[in-house]
DNA sequence: ATACATAAAAATGTCAAAATTTTTGGATGT
DNA sequence: ACATCCAAAAATTTTGACATTTTTATGTAT
């Protein structure tokens, strides 16, 4: 039986939550995971006050932790919300950062728009899907990564595992084209961003956004 | 000798923080508070894995806590950030919330005047700007609150809390006028809100804080 | 002097048990 | 049936001791 460390708690953890193997809203009580992880309860309500920080856990005083709650508002919410944010990220970077931002960009896009093909020609297995998550916020993380801003960056990053949590476990319905239209939008941010076009590349990223308002 | 409950103990160390009787960037150690608030060290682990939440302070596995990092360059992203929150969140009010609002807005607005006009009058006492302090975040936070984003609105109570440990410690220089500049923004802010003048709002919302970019 | 290794000290993290608080389920009365 | 109260069970929080890791101090060699 495998052991885990506690920084393996923890990415275990955010990684149930990402996916809503943990579904969002349900409880979440130290003493069941304790036996899993083979450690004390205090361990675990130590993890989980530090993952509360990002807001995939709520924390209440006397009342434990929860999977951050869903409903079609929380997720309209947090979804206008990373707009907003990666609209400013991606100007910011637009107007101020150097090739070094254009660099780190396009090589995102590259190993992104990679599994993408492989996605469309093969099936979407649980693997891809977990491959491409990962590159998928890197993109974006990438896109944003010229903003000078670090708590812009810091907040982002929070938003963004949310944002996750919220709607992997609704949309299971990766209709036919649903990728093909995701890489068109992916490339389309690109463009506009290596064009240092502000208003294009924000005008691309709310519509890469506005299927979930 | 004065003990602590819980909740207590976050409140004063939020206190300290926020009024930087704990320096930006020092380390924060649990044995060392233990004593004065009667605890053991795991309950103010605790309680600063759940400040950390609102980036009143840093943790590292391993390493501990700190109060965050101050630097000039800290400080204006901070401002910077805390004018994009504040401009959406107040946008979006002035779009979207109905006449409790304003009279949210209003009656935060009159309390904060109120405060503010006994502080010209009189000096200013450690026990004015505390005050002052609590009715300045209401102000803009019942400026914000008809926005309909409640990660907007959450994310903004941990950047302002974050503004004023980056500043308090700093201009202790309130100049002759310097109130009387605040007291004519806020105003200001105030009068554009009531107005439903988007535009105006914003610009108010950046004269504002721009002193600190 | 500087760099490096090592030992001592301090700080941090983990645990299991005890204390506290909340939740649950049943009995009672309206 | 519905609400209220109570006791038992479960969950959460706090504690103090112990284990681990990091930091500091000291001594040695280059």
């Amino acid at each position: 039986m495998k052991t885990y460390s506690t920084n393996e708690i923890y990415s275990d953890l955010y990684e149930q939550l990402i996916n809503a193997v943990i579904p969002a809203g349900s409880k979440i009580k130290p003493v069941e995971l304790q036996s899993k992880y083979g450690c004390s309860t205090n361990t675990i309500r130590d993890t989980l006050l530090r993952l509360s920080k990002i807001g995939l856990v709520t924390f209440q005083m006397q009342r434990g932790f929860r999977a951050r709650e869903t409903s079609p508002e929380k997720r309209s919410d947090i979804a206008k919300f990373r707009v907003l944010l990666e609209q400013e990220g991606a100007a910011l970077s637009i107007r101020k950062a150097g090739l070094d931002w254009e660099i780190r960009l396009n090589t995102a896009h590259h190993k992104l728009s990679h599994i993408e093909k492989l996605m469309t020609k093969h099936g979407l297995t649980d693997e891809h899907l977990l491959v491409w998550s990962g590159a998928e916020f890197e993109f974006h993380d990438a896109l944003i990564s010229g903003c000078a801003s670090d708590i812009l960056i810091e907040t982002y990053g929070h938003i963004y595992a949310q944002f996750r949590q919220q709607f992997v476990a609704q949309e299971r319905d990766f209709g036919a084209n649903y990728f093909e239209s995701i890489i068109h939008e992916h490339a389309t941010i690109l463009q506009a961003a290596l064009a240092r076009n502000e208003e294009a590349c924000k005008q691309a990223i709310h519509d890469h956004m506005k299927r979930n308002f």
